[in-house]
DNA sequence: TCAATAATATACTCATGGTCTAAAAAATGC
DNA sequence: GCATTTTTTAGACCATGAGTATATTATTGA
């Protein structure tokens, strides 16, 4: 990412969170950034575009601050879930993103529209993966249910909170809503009544669920595709020493963990790609899922 | 209501639901209604004047279709719960009311912001009313909580359901979210784990909820304050004899429902008031209430 | 140093919401 | 049926804001 775009972002992100997306002008971030309306024009097709590139940036962020949270914890610690959602909900709420998501349909904006709803699925899913985590695996069926009324419920407990001007904090909302959850999924698991069958789960997400084993094989795929992009010197030989690592009978846990931490510094300096995320993302979910496998 | 204004609300509905609230723009609307922009003016201050109009009309159609749908059944049967919550479904939906709700804060304009947050605080109000009527008065401690959690269970899953092309039923997410509701209920009931508290509902709608002597006179006292009133000869003469019935040890309630029925009439044809409403709605309530303590 | 690239300043188009005015058309009262 | 008032029209006009285009001035990298 260039410097000037970055700028140029920055000054964006900070405007609409304080004015709000549709109160801020095109001239008004020309006018805090400094800079002509031809140099925005360079970076981005047009506001929403702009507006995308810094929900992508946000998202990345509190992916990353997710995935620390999971370290040196059980994967199955409801307080940690509870904190992975309230980081989200936190940026979130700065953008209205909720709101955004539902203008879709007063948009002509295509692109903006499909990113939103790509954007919301991905949370489905995730909070569904991780609904399992810590439910367990028997719960997989109906996951994806809960996820849309756990999703539901702290949404418009927010909402209406916001409107009576009960300002409780976030975290309240997310126990709140995750009580609930509670005695639905006992009757639900006990009827097998379900709306959202799991197979609307992308495939490849779903194999993340799966064993250690696969997902070992996963990032070690994922290790040498990256290694044949250009990479540092440091991360080269990072990433060649977890290869030899991984394919160990017993894979030091706790020097991958050290690895994935230096990895994830790594990636908050530079935009990281997709890929690398994904990568840093695997590798946390292997961490957690080996630690538990181990008790 | 004016004729020209009723065709300008017309065609304004009209053009909103085909493209949207957005996407529809003033000139738009007086071309399809070959209209001059001075007449739109005179009677609307600005499109969001306009739009509130539309909802203010529709919310009245759907809150008579919901009254007419308890007459002749039980209070406490939920089928009919789920039928009166799908008729604003189905018009909320046309509107992306919910869209609207939210994009609240992004809109400069407080009028509508705040008209949008009293309809849905009103709805909230509404539905947690009902709950009580349908599982009695010993759940009215979480029953605004329990509101809350059925709306967004609802609004989320309906949301979901569009965003994934799983079309099914409006009644069927319906069902589906008052099934959710069930076991959460019992659980919540046991634990007294309440985040919103009842006082938040207003006290004057409070009040219904209580015993039918108390909403006896409270008709009465509407029907006395409308007589007040410009009134045409069939209403004051409607009016008074129910005045008359009601005060009676045991009123005839097939007769009150009949006459129920035809203000219900008259009350479509020229846009009622307000108060005027809330008598049909506090009648249709008394008539309920009083076939349920019959029982 | 020179050529490519980045950045600036500024003028322009276009769509839209909203105001204003003068004249035509309707409605209304006597 | 005529005079007055109200409604309606047509269209000019303003402000704002998104997005385009262009000519000019840095910056930079080989």
């Amino acid at each position: 990412m260039n410097k000037k775009q970055k700028q140029i972002i920055d000054v964006a992100h900070k405007l609409f969170l304080e004015k709000g997306f549709g109160q801020t002008s095109i001239q008004d971030i020309l006018d805090e950034a400094k800079i002509a309306k031809g140099t925005f024009y360079k970076y981005f097709k047009s506001k929403n575009e702009c507006l995308i590139a810094i929900l992508e940036l946000v998202k990345q962020e509190s992916d990353q601050k997710r995935n620390e949270l999971l370290i040196g914890n059980r994967i199955d610690d409801e307080e940690v879930f509870a904190d992975q959602i309230s980081i989200r909900l936190a940026t979130d709420k700065e953008y209205n993103i909720l709101a955004l998501f539902l203008t879709t349909s007063f948009m002509t904006d295509r692109e903006l529209g499909t990113f939103m709803v790509n954007m919301h699925m991905s949370e489905v899913h995730w909070v569904s993966r991780r609904l399992i985590d810590i439910y367990g695996g028997e719960i997989k069926e109906i996951a994806l249910d809960q996820a849309v009324i756990f999703l539901g419920i702290l949404q418009h407990t927010l909402q209406v909170g916001k409107m009576a001007s009960l300002d409780f904090p976030d975290k309240k909302a997310v126990q709140f809503a995750l009580r609930q959850l509670k005695p639905i999924i006992r009757e639900q698991y006990q009827k097998k009544d379900v709306l959202f069958p799991i197979h609307l789960i992308p495939f490849d997400e779903e194999d993340e669920l799966e064993t250690v084993q696969q997902l070992t094989e996963q990032v070690v795929n994922l290790l040498k595709k990256l290694l044949q992009q250009e990479r540092t010197m440091e991360e080269t030989e990072l990433f060649e020493f977890l290869i030899a690592e991984l394919k160990m009978e017993k894979p030091r846990i706790l020097i991958i963990e050290s690895i994935w931490r230096t990895l994830g510094q790594a990636a908050k300096q530079t935009k990281a790609t997709d890929e690398y995320n994904e990568l840093l993302q695997k590798l946390s979910y292997f961490i957690t899922l080996t630690k538990k496998v181990k008790d």
